[in-house]
RNA sequence: GGGCCGUUAGCUCAGCUGGUAGAGCAGGGGACUCUUAAUCCCAAGGUCAUAGGUUCGAUCCCUAUACGGCCCA
């Protein structure tokens, strides 16, 4: 609640006075500043498509009723120019008292930018060539009581532009089209998960434990049980048990939330595909990776050559693969594997300027050399294979090397768009795996997992071979938009509190 | 958590080794019946993020804090 008066929302701003003045005015007069509805023919981009031959000069007799907020006033004493916005475009009104009637006229004078209006009135095309509507009839939708920002410049300011994301909209409306575009891969995953015959389910993001992934949670309290529960950080072991249930392709698109620090690049909740088919593996997985970002980008943008952030990727087909122990040795010039002595690891990463742990064994620190030293240099996709048993904790070693798992990541523009793996499926061998990142846990790691027994009865009972992805959604809308910051693709990114 | 940068009118921005602030847009008054970043005239609008310090005097120099941005962990 704010603490601010209802009738003064914007104590100290003249402008807001004047405004509040009008709808006193108004309800003087009998007229309701904030209506309860009203009916309108067409959207603006219909009259739009409607007149497009018209020529300039030419008055129809067609009449529209359209609704929107005005924009822009240009005032030309007996005339009055209106941009008025709905959610189709832009339409300009053009009054005239002979037309609108001197009162109605004065009235339409007295409109602010910023107001929503509806406007009744003919088709025309002005001698300058803007399409309009002569309005007979223009009447307040909803009086707005603060200033728009700069028409030309509009809103900048990056922090009132998160905040108060309602003005940026309002003031930017290439951030529109960002939030278009966002809702459009929505849509297009779904028609392509749908297509490949997966169900879309909904799994519990208030789970007693958290589990799914390596990483913080944010912890809350369920007061008639009296427990503490944890948003989730991954929907994975529930789309998991549904393998078990019979169920033989589920996917999950939605928030997850994990409690760590935010940055260009990461917000607290985050939005994440899970995709789960029982039969497959890996391979079954990239293929799938693969043809669903092919397919959202050429949905979404009609190609497969974007640009981000001043570099062209190509996201045609094939695309790149490589092992993480190549990709690794490559970048430091010897043979490097989680085979390779603990200490010449080590070694290695002292060289590079990697900090190490004690209890870090070779994947860990194969991992942490992949980081530091290739991770960022892999602009194109590249589907980065075989990682560590000891960091994956929930994937299938490999069959010919057990230090090793089926699992991928996918690099695209440095950053990791897509995890994804054979699922570990035998009970035993998933039991020892969680037992080790308890152990993880109790030497203080806060990110390691912990031991789900119940998501072990589950697998007891029998899984079937299953491959599973995860596919950062924030982040490909990032890439398919060229957005620098996650937080361009949040409609409310999370921020401190105001001061 | 560390480093660097930013915070001046509702919005976008100026502001000279330190002498208590300007413009455009928006808003107010006036002129204008084809404007479209409309134009023209007039007037108004500021605890210079906050709190301290240095100084005769601080938007400016110093310290801390808040919020934001980027980089690093």
């Amino acid at each position: 609640m704010s603490d601010e008066p209802r009738t003064d929302p914007t104590q100290g701003d003249d402008a807001a006075g004047v405004r509040l003045t009008k709808v006193a005015r108004l309800r003087s007069q009998g007229v309701e500043p904030y209506r309860d509805s009203f009916s309108r023919t067409c959207s603006i981009s219909e009259v739009a498509a409607e007149h497009a031959t018209l020529e300039a000069g030419v008055e129809t007799d067609f009449t529209a009723s359209v609704a929107g907020r005005v924009i822009a006033k240009r005032d030309q004493g007996k005339a009055l120019f209106l941009v008025i916005r709905d959610g189709s475009g832009d339409l300009q009104l053009f009054c005239r008292p002979n037309v609108l009637g001197d009162e109605e006229f004065a009235f339409a004078a007295d409109l602010d930018a910023g107001d929503w209006v509806g406007a009744s009135g003919t088709v025309m095309r002005t001698r300058r060539g803007e399409l309009s509507i002569s309005p007979s009839e223009l009447v307040l939708l909803s009086k707005s009581l603060r200033p728009l920002p700069e028409k030309y410049h509009g809103l900048a300011d990056t922090e009132t532009r998160y905040r108060q994301r309602y003005v940026d909209l309002i003031a930017n409306p290439e951030v529109r089209a960002v939030f278009e575009t966002r809702f459009k891969v929505m849509s297009a995953i779904r028609r392509f998960m749908e297509g490949r015959g997966f169900v879309e389910v909904e799994t519990p993001m208030l789970q007693p434990i958290p589990g799914g992934a390596v990483a913080r949670p944010f912890v809350t309290h369920h007061n008639a049980l009296d427990i503490d529960l944890y948003l989730r950080i991954a929907p994975e072991l529930y789309l998991k048990r549904l393998l078990v249930g019979g169920f033989e392709r589920v996917y999950e698109l939605n928030r997850s939330f994990r409690n760590e620090g935010m940055s260009p690049r990461h917000n607290p909740e985050f939005t994440m595909l899970e995709a789960y088919q029982a039969f497959g593996n890996m391979e079954t997985m990239r293929e799938l990776t693969e043809s669903l970002i092919t397919f959202v980008a050429e949905e979404v943008l009609g190609t497969l050559e974007v640009g981000y952030q001043g570099t062209a990727i190509s996201l045609a087909s094939p695309w790149r693969q490589a092992s993480m122990a190549e990709l690794v040795s490559d970048a430091a010039g010897r043979e490097l594997s989680v085979h390779t002595p603990l200490a010449d690891l080590r070694a290695e990463c002292e060289r590079h300027g990697v900090t190490t742990d004690a209890s870090w064994g070779p994947g860990k620190l194969m991992n942490e050399l992949f980081e530091k030293l290739v991770e960022h240099t892999l602009a194109s996709p590249t589907f980065v294979m075989l990682y560590p048993a000891e960091t994956s904790p929930l994937a299938r070693r490999n069959d010919s090397d057990p230090e090793l798992t089926d699992r991928f990541e996918l690099i695209i523009t440095g950053r990791e768009f897509a995890n994804a793996f054979s699922e570990l499926i035998d009970p035993a061998d998933q039991r020892a795996r969680f037992e080790a990142q308890a152990m993880a846990k109790d030497a203080g790691d806060a990110e390691a997992m912990w031991v789900d027994e119940d998501y072990l009865r589950a697998q007891e009972y029998g899984m079937p071979p299953a491959g599973g992805l995860g596919i950062g959604i924030d982040r490909l809308v990032m890439l398919l938009t060229d957005s620098a910051s996650i937080r361009d693709v949040l409609l409310f990114p999370h921020m401190r509190p105001e001061a």
